[in-house]
DNA sequence: CCGCTTTATAGTCAAGGTGACTCTTAAAGA
DNA sequence: TCTTTAAGAGTCACCTTGACTATAAAGCGG
């Protein structure tokens, strides 16, 4: 509603104040496996414990903007690179006792990036580290359940999205983008198969021109691609065994 | 994060406070068409226009238990009725001017509802309204855009899961789970078509043993069915003219 | 009581998308 | 040079889907 049924003359300091922060995760495919960025806490609770990063939402920022801006200190990215970058709302989280201080509401993110630059903490920002999906223990909080949301979120969007390209670099190759799509995944694809149904897909991706790049990997040197303007993809590219996310 | 950033010796007070309410977009299908419950406002700002019905998350609540509570007091159904709805977190809208009188972050939920039952006003709450999607004015606050939104969610949803069965009561026949597609989606869908389609996805419903329904409707009487175990829909039911959301 | 309308339900048929494969080309590395 | 690796071209059968036709079973207006 949006306090519209506030009492007359309701004074919002008299209710107990929610803290409203953002929390990010943040994900890239690196080496063939997912990875995401992480914060090592400090102090207690969870002191010695992985989290993602993130912060308080400040009074004159929507959380979009604090989540941008948090993206940024932790990455060390400058704000031009992550303004281009992949960042979508993915759930709120309000449970009374997620935070044993006190009253926290968190609007969770989810943020693509291409390449994995080492992050270079800027600021007074704890050290961010790239950790494989999986490899860290039990996160601090309920991290574990939101970084499980963003990663069947991201999965799911595969499907019917153009999204996979924002985990690529402005070009790249068909095999890459299909890297992706294993990674995120967990699933091997035909390779043939594959770039057909990219290829055909209308405005998924476009041709670059020029020669294939002369890759330093092994086999056939592959032909360079951007992402088109389609967002979404009719039909989908459905994942294998037909499961649901 | 969850306030792992802040400094020690936080003070919550100190902060400017956040309030943090839920607006629900609660939509059914009535008479062919898309229905929402709506409440007019009787005070500034907004004063007697239209706005989604909400209200604050108590200190002791999560958004979800807040959604159901309001859920229940603006339908006037009882909470049990309320419990088996389908009540699925939207998105949560944060920019600092949405509300004029003060900072306010609203979790924005979408409930489903099958029959149609006139809400009574239960308590305090300003008598709620079934109003056509659409034929309302301009809705308070950033309403219409949360509307909108879960407009559009709904809609991609209905390819790719089996909540369509939401809009519908426990038992129900093939033409009134077609009516819920063709009405949120605003196209008409090939009765054979979306019969085979709806009966060879495993797990979508399940026929009801005995006689067809004596119908008060036109035309041969239809069989009777029950929600299925499935809730995603592979491959989906992609609706015509392949155009995204 | 007799068609007419409406809706449910059973089929048919062709086009398109997909999965499973094969084969060729072009690089790197031993 | 031979092997390995990956890109890229192409084939074929199956399944899903869209478009359509036909039949059954109810209500309605004369």
């Amino acid at each position: 509603m949006t306090a519209h049924r506030a009492p007359e003359g309701y004074d919002p300091h008299a209710f107990e104040p929610f803290a409203v922060t953002v929390d990010l995760a943040v994900l890239t495919v690196r080496e063939e496996r997912l990875h995401v960025l992480l914060v090592e806490r400090g102090q207690e609770p969870y002191a010695g414990a992985w989290a993602l990063p993130g912060g308080f939402v400040l009074p004159h920022e929507s959380a979009e903007t604090a989540a941008r801006r948090e993206l940024a200190e932790e990455t060390g990215l400058s704000e031009a690179t992550v303004a281009g970058l992949h960042l979508e709302q993915l759930r709120t989280y309000t449970e009374p006792d997620r935070d044993p201080r006190m009253r926290v509401v968190s609007v969770a993110f989810t943020a693509l990036v291409p390449d994995p630059p080492e992050p270079r903490g800027g600021g007074d920002a704890a050290q961010a580290r790239w950790m494989p999906y999986g490899t860290h223990g039990r996160l601090a909080f309920d991290h574990d359940r939101i970084l499980a949301d963003a990663h069947e979120r991201v999965g799911a969007k595969l499907e019917y999205t153009c999204l996979a390209t924002a985990f690529c670099p402005p070009e790249f190759t068909l095999g890459e983008l299909r890297q992706v799509y294993e990674t995120v995944w967990g699933v091997e694809l035909d390779r043939p198969n594959f770039r057909r149904k990219v290829l055909t897909t209308p405005g998924f991706v476009q041709a670059v021109e020029g020669p294939p790049r002369l890759t330093g990997g092994r086999g056939k040197p592959a032909a360079l691609y951007r992402a088109g303007e389609a967002t979404t993809l009719h039909p989908p590219l459905l994942r294998p065994e037909g499961r649901p996310a």
